[in-house]
DNA sequence: ATACCTGCAAAGTCTTTGCCTTAGG
DNA sequence: CCTAAGGCAAAGACTTTGCAGGTAT
C-alpha cells in the first residue's frame, strides 16, 4: 500500500476513532480493501479479498460498512433499497432522478440531461456499444433536512 | 389514460406481438402501470398498482419485465447484479462508471464528470442538501459485441 | 472491567424457477 | 389445437438480526 493510501487510511481510522469507533482489524482491512478496489464491491467481494488473517465474515463486513456509511466514508450504489427498480425506455424520454437519502422518496429532474456528449464520446473511444446511461442524485429533501 | 399514452401502449404491444408475444390482460396492465408512472417502480409496485381485474402475481410481473427487458421496452435501474455495491467517498475522487450489460464488468470512466453545474443547480431550486450523484454507462464491450 | 466487536446461525426479503392449469391465436 | 402465459408454491441469494464469546480500551 502507497504512503498516500496509508495516510488516507489513517486519516479514516482517526475520525472514526474520535466517534467512538474501535480500531479493529477487520475496520482496518475492510477499508485497506476499498482504498485499494478500483470499483465498487459487495460485500462478498469485499470478505474475499480481506488478507487471510484479518479475514472476517460477510455479516461482519455488513456492519462495518454500516457505520462507515453513517459516517459519510463510503456510500451504497443504486437505489438504495433492496428490490429492483424498472422504468419504460422511451428513447425520446430519457429521465434523471432526485433521491431523498432520508425518506426515500424519487422524483423526476426537469433539466436536460448533461452526459450526451461523454456517452457520445466513450462509445467512441471504449468501443462499446449500445450506451446509455443512468444518472441518481441523492441528498436530503427539504422535509427531511429540518 | 390519454390518447398519447394510449398509442404508446397500442405500438408497445404490437412490436412485442411482431416477436411473437400474446397480448394479455397482465402484459397490458403492465405497460399501462409503467406509463403512468413518474418514476421507477418494483416488481412488488407494479403488481399492486395494477388495475385489480387485471392485477396478477409479482412472479408473474417478473416474467413480464424479463421480457420486456429483452426486447429493450424496459430497463432495469442498478448494477444489474442482486448484491449491494458500495464504495469509498473521496471527496476529490469521484467517478462515474461503465459497465457492460454483456458480462457485466465494470470500469472506471477516466473523463471529467459533466454533472457538477446541474449539481449545483438543483441544490438550488429543489432545497435538497447534501447533493451526491452517481451515474453508470451500460453498454456492450467489444468482445461481448462480437 | 466494560462496552464494543465478531462469528455463527437463523430469520427475513426479494428474486427466480417448476409445475400444472388457463387461455390466446 | 398448440403453445405461450399465469398462479401458486418452493428454492435461491443476499441482507439483516440474535446471541454467546472475544477483544480493544
Amino acid at each position: 500500500m502507497s504512503p498516500t493510501n496509508q495516510q488516507t487510511l489513517e486519516s479514516i481510522i482517526a475520525q472514526l476513532r474520535s466517534k467512538g469507533m474501535r480500531k479493529t482489524a477487520g475496520l482496518t482491512s475492510v477499508i485497506e480493501t476499498l482504498i485499494d478496489a478500483d470499483r465498487p464491491l459487495t460485500i462478498a467481494e469485499i470478505s474475499e479479498r480481506m488478507d487471510s488473517a484479518a479475514r472476517c465474515d460477510p455479516a461482519t463486513v455488513y456492519r462495518i460498512l454500516e457505520k462507515l456509511e453513517k459516517a459519510r466514508v463510503v456510500r451504497k450504489l443504486g437505489m438504495h433499497e433492496r428490490a429492483m427498480y424498472f422504468e419504460l425506455l422511451h428513447r425520446e424520454n430519457h429521465h434523471d432522478y432526485l433521491l431523498c437519502t432520508g425518506c426515500g422518496s424519487i422524483t423526476q429532474v426537469s433539466a436536460a440531461c448533461p452526459v450526451g456528449a461523454l456517452e457520445r464520446q466513450l462509445q467512441e473511444t471504449t468501443g462499446f456499444t449500445n450506451l446509455t446511461h443512468e444518472l441518481v442524485f441523492y441528498g436530503m429533501c427539504p422535509k427531511c433536512s429540518q
